[in-house]
RNA sequence: GGCCCGUUGGUCAAGCGGUUAAGACACGGCCCUUUCACGGCUGUAACAUGGGUUCGAUUCCCGUACGGGUCACCA
């Protein structure tokens, strides 16, 4: 067989040689250590929770080393493609914090162009590119064409299938599908011609010469030095429209736009052999992987299971909804992805995630299982280092979109809700009360008089006359000037002054020789304030709401008891 | 099913031949406290399993079980 002839016969349009193209994606200039890491989703979709995890490697390994971190759109495949998919998936990284510094961007007005000297940066835009490295293998003898349909192939597999033919099998026992792959490789031009002139299309293939009985050996960077069987595989390199599978659009692109290190996940693996070829055939170096374990979710029969996209909780947009905030949820990915991260940012609690040294050797090799209550945890931790003015905006931000009637109340009320969400913030110990911008409603409503309607919710264990007693009694002695302690003392009289006990000691001492105690005297005064037997500093609550709204409040549940 | 990978408390996890087997979340108790939140103290709870190797295995080797990934002209 001329492979020459067969590659001229393949690709006669295609003139550039391989050198060509290369000399187009010269080395960048980099300091010593630099990664060059990418992110490449293909757009068929919204961003997936599970999504994030090689994202944020990537993106850490990069930015930590001085390198640079890229988006290339994986778009080889028109039949999944989503319209607007690539340009959400952008928007919902930048708003993640995720910033690419090359790749494919959005321009002012929200679509898609490039950034940078290594592009195009969308697949669809390379087919040129690749037609030339195709011509290169079939010129070597590295790969040839199949005419055989998609059908024919299917039926192919459904035989083999049936006579359970193994994948191993393919290379020693044949297998139907194997058969057909070894007719394709011996064609001679003239049967190729013959395919060619009448129109029949083709797949190009490459031609493995690997051997599954012995084993190839390679490090991964999370799991380490590990061997898995060579491939034996004949993996289609272009599709029959002439676009290029996965596995040849990764060797190509990555080579030529310098990457350094490949993070993916997981399901990559056991591919790994076949790219490792790939690359030999193609002459290429072969980058540094590392292979992220997915994140798992508890399944119906209590097993793991990978977190799908049918799974709530899935999309990134649920966690905006919700109203977790995105720094709650980096901290959260940040959490499981490095084992010592968590200790790290208790020690420096004002650091921000990009500070962490972050190391491929403190990632799991097993896949962790989601657990929202570390998310509420990690979230209440990154809110409380807030300041007021950020809890401030950010809850507005969420609220302008998800609770409207909330947001402008916020809005209104600027001055006092930043007062409100300042209570117990700042200091080594803050307030954890708000997981989330959804917790803010039920937290602060009451202050909102619109939003607040008193109602006479009482423990019924008390006897209405104390209760109007003492609400009658505080009306009388409030003044808003008072101190706190002043305040306070005011309220033990009222205490003493209807039977309750003022001293706590004294009431755990005797507790039936008293109607209660001067926490249920709160109580009461707290109620019919807040609405709430639980709420912040009673005494901060009556200063931010003012005298005038305290007393009609206390007027207004007299009125009802 | 073949091939890979994994398995320390409910969850996330330290640990790399000799430890009272850390810590965090969740859960329980106590303390602080006018409620809540915070904080402090404290408790329950783990090396999947069977064989080896070894003076000694959570740590090393083999098998078993369980879980996961993959086996497309999808990425």
């Amino acid at each position: 067989m001329d492979y020459k002839l067969l590659a001229d016969l393949l690709f006669p349009n295609v003139t550039k040689a391989p050198e060509e193209i290369e000399a187009q994606y010269p080395a960048r200039k980099l300091p010593e250590g630099a990664k060059v890491t990418r992110f490449a989703p293909s757009p068929t979709g919204f961003v997936h929770f599970g999504g994030l995890f090689p994202t944020l490697v990537g993106e850490r390994l990069a930015h930590q080393s001085g390198g640079v971190f890229y988006l290339r759109i994986e778009d080889t495949d028109a039949k999944r493609e989503v319209a607007g998919a690539a340009e959400s998936l952008i928007k919902t990284f930048n708003y993640y914090g995720i910033n690419f510094d090359e790749g494919a961007i959005l321009d002012e007005n929200g679509n898609l162009t490039d950034c940078g000297d290594y592009g195009p940066y969308k697949q669809s835009k390379r087919v040129d590119i690749y037609h030339v490295f195709a011509k290169k293998l079939v010129a070597e003898g590295k790969a040839y064409p199949v005419f055989t349909t998609r059908e024919e192939l299917e039926a192919l597999n459904a035989v083999d299938k049936k006579a359970e033919v193994k994948a191993k099998d393919w290379h020693e026992d044949g297998g139907e599908q194997r058969e057909e792959m070894l007719r394709n490789r011996n064609f001679t031009i003239e049967e190729v011609k013959a395919h060619l002139e009448a129109g029949d299309p083709f797949v190009l293939r490459m031609l493995s010469d690997g051997d599954p009985d012995k084993k190839i050996k390679f490090t991964d960077l999370i799991k380490g030095d590990r061997e898995l069987p060579e491939n034996d595989r004949d993996e289609v390199l272009l599709k029959s429209d002439g676009v290029p599978s996965y596995h040849f659009a990764h060797a190509v692109d990555d080579h030529l736009m310098g990457t350094t290190h490949v993070i993916r996940g997981d399901e990559w693996y056991a591919s790994l052999s076949r790219h490792i070829m790939l690359f030999r055939y193609l002459g290429f170096k072969l980058p540094k992987y590392a292979h992220i374990s997915p994140i798992m979710q508890l399944g119906e029969n209590g097993s793991k299971k990978k977190f799908s996209k049918r799974d709530l909780g899935s999309n990134m947009e649920y966690y905006r909804e919700l109203g977790y905030d995105k720094d709650c949820v980096v901290e959260y990915v940040m959490t499981l992805l490095n084992s010592n991260y968590e200790d790290w940012h208790a020690q420096n609690p004002d650091k921000k995630y990009t500070d962490f040294p972050f190391s491929l050797k403190k990632m799991s090799s097993s896949g962790c299982l989601y657990d929202i209550n570390k998310l509420t945890d990690v979230s209440k931790n990154v809110i409380s280092r807030m300041d007021a003015d950020t809890v401030y905006e950010r809850l507005l931000d969420w609220a302008s979109e998800f609770d409207t009637e909330f947001a402008s109340l916020l809005r209104e009320n600027e001055e006092m809700s930043k007062k409100v969400l300042a209570i117990g913030r700042g200091g080594k110990k803050p307030r954890k009360d708000l997981a989330k911008w959804s917790d803010a409603r039920d937290y602060m409503g009451f202050f909102f008089a619109p939003i607040f309607e008193i109602k006479e919710e009482y423990p019924e264990n008390f006897k209405k006359d104390d209760i109007r007693a003492t609400l009658e009694k505080f009306k009388a002695s409030y003044d808003y000037t008072d101190d706190m302690n002043t305040w306070f003392e005011k309220i033990k009289a009222i205490a003493d002054g209807i039977g309750f006990a003022s001293d706590m000691k004294a009431y755990k001492a005797s507790p039936e020789a008293f109607g209660g105690n001067v926490a249920d005297v709160s109580m009461f005064i707290r109620v019919a304030v807040t609405g709430k037997t639980n709420a912040p500093d009673l005494y901060t609550v009556m200063q931010i709401l003012g005298y005038d709204e305290v007393i009609a409040r206390i007027d207004s549940m007299l009125a009802k008891i």
